[in-house]
DNA sequence: TCCAATAGACCACATTCGTAGTCCAAGTGT
DNA sequence: ACACTTGGACTACGAATGTGGTCTATTGGA
């Protein structure tokens, strides 16, 4: 399913919260950035539309909102679309540019290596 | 400088060959995948307009473009964009999915290795 | 009870994008 | 020299997107 990059920005915060309303998602994305309701209820309407997300219940008038796949299932998906798009074939510059750029404390260091370990059987 | 999937897969094609005409493109696309050659040119039309390729010479009628940025460049400027947009915060799941699902090859792996061993010192 | 606030439904609109048709003129091969 | 080929410029057009206005009616509070 392709989803617009409002429309994904919705979808994570709905993920995230697990469930959420129009207004709640507005609320939190007018703070970091200048929006309107309207333009946040459309990504609703339209991910509604997608089958992204459905109405759970209601409170009042409002309805809340649940997504049918998780944050991480969204991503990782994207994640493939975008690998397989950008480093067709070789990926090392990916790993190169991830690694070399990346800020990783010396925890998540050691995690990747045994990741790395474990693979190589 | 924004591009779009199509303007961005020719500009690769012109990236690595280093300089190319759209009929040249075009012949390479249109194997993989069914296109006409209008839609490869309005792909030109519009990173030249957008200042990503430019005319660095012609053969008789046909211009031969070169692009602005090294594929490297634009790969990256699109990783970083991604990371941005899809794993904010913690990029733990980033790498976990990609080291797990992505095929590696035993070289890759100790590639990967040294990278991460030189990251800890 | 009654009204102001507000969630929602619906619509509008400019822009971007993929797609491709049209038509012209410049090369090219004979 | 000429007809044919084909690269190029230009135009068109529908779908997707971000944006937000409008209008309605439901609610919650005074």
């Amino acid at each position: 399913m392709k989803l617009s990059p409002l429309e994904f920005e919705v979808l994570q915060y709905i993920g995230a919260a697990k469930t959420a309303t129009a207004p709640d998602v507005y609320s939190q994305i007018s703070e970091k950035r200048d929006t309107t309701y309207s333009t946040i209820k459309t990504a609703f309407d339209r991910l509604e539309k997608k089958g992204a997300i459905f109405r759970k219940s209601r409170v009042g008038r409002t309805s809340i909102y649940a997504a049918k796949v998780s944050n991480e299932a969204v991503q990782d998906s994207l994640l493939h679309d975008f690998i397989r798009k950008v480093y067709p074939e070789d990926k090392t510059p990916l790993f190169n540019t991830l690694i070399r750029d990346t800020e990783l404390s010396d925890a998540e260091v050691s995690y990747l290596e045994r990741l790395l370990s474990e693979k190589q059987r």
